[in-house]
DNA sequence: AAATATAAACGACTTTTGTCGTAGATGCAA
DNA sequence: TTGCATCTACGACAAAAGTCGTTTATATTT
């Protein structure tokens, strides 16, 4: 039974950077999570040293800075981060989970139409 | 501003238990705990306590035991936890986060039906 | 009432997460 | 080549989260 990561939110934040910028120094994944976020650099690196250490990042060297990679993919990460949502709060029920989070709030009707366009597709990949 | 309270996982599950047998003893959430959970006894005690602390349980005497009860409604737990995760990983998008929920991974036919119902009785709603 | 069982309270320790300060290394500019 | 500017590395500390052992209080049983 393989254990599978789940960053922690500040991790997330870098690892967000990273997916759109990458790859990136420390540098810059700072500068960019300061205009959100109030800082210091040396907060950043150890965040990023970190994620070094347990794999999720890799890097390369140029100079005498790094360059970082992320090493998983966006799309698994923030799978498990639903997964795990599910699993803890719905039940593991994706519905009950998608239902809360169009159900309460504001869901726009923008939003609803497209989802139901979605599901045709769904639907129709389905055959 | 008010920063509103999200639980800790091993929080959830215990107000999860909460929710379908309050008002209940330390024993009695315990051993539901432990149906799926190896914990001891003292360590459910003292989560149950701090919640309580925190005002998240109240409770009631009985004998030499106490009876909890939770202060706060499951539905806005939940989806402040939905709209956080929405927040951190999908930058606020409620539909992106619902298209990852059914999107990759096996989303039962049955499932989109019914969220298809639903979608027709949000619709109608909005009327 | 004394012994036994069980609950709550208290405090402690560990891990993880978040945050920095300071020191040491390295490239660059004057 | 000396001195900055700028990195990385290292270590430390605090807060949050998770876990229990031990002690104290309170019922219950005999």
């Amino acid at each position: 039974m393989k254990k599978k990561y789940t960053p922690s939110e500040a991790e997330l934040e870098i690892l967000q950077i990273l997916w759109e910028f990458e790859p990136a120094t420390v540098r810059t994944i700072h500068e960019t999570l300061t205009e959100k976020k109030d800082v210091g650099y040396t907060t950043t690196l150890k965040q990023i040293q970190r994620l070094f250490e347990k794999g999720v990042l890799s890097r390369t060297s140029s100079g005498k800075t790094h360059l970082y990679t992320t090493t998983l993919k966006e799309k698994e990460i923030k799978t498990g981060l639903i997964d795990k949502l599910k699993k803890t709060a719905f039940n593991g029920s994706a519905l009950d989970l998608v239902m809360h989070a169009l159900g309460n709030n504001e869901a726009k009707q923008e939003e609803i139409d497209m989802l139901e366009k979605f599901l045709e597709e769904q639907k129709n990949k389905k055959k």
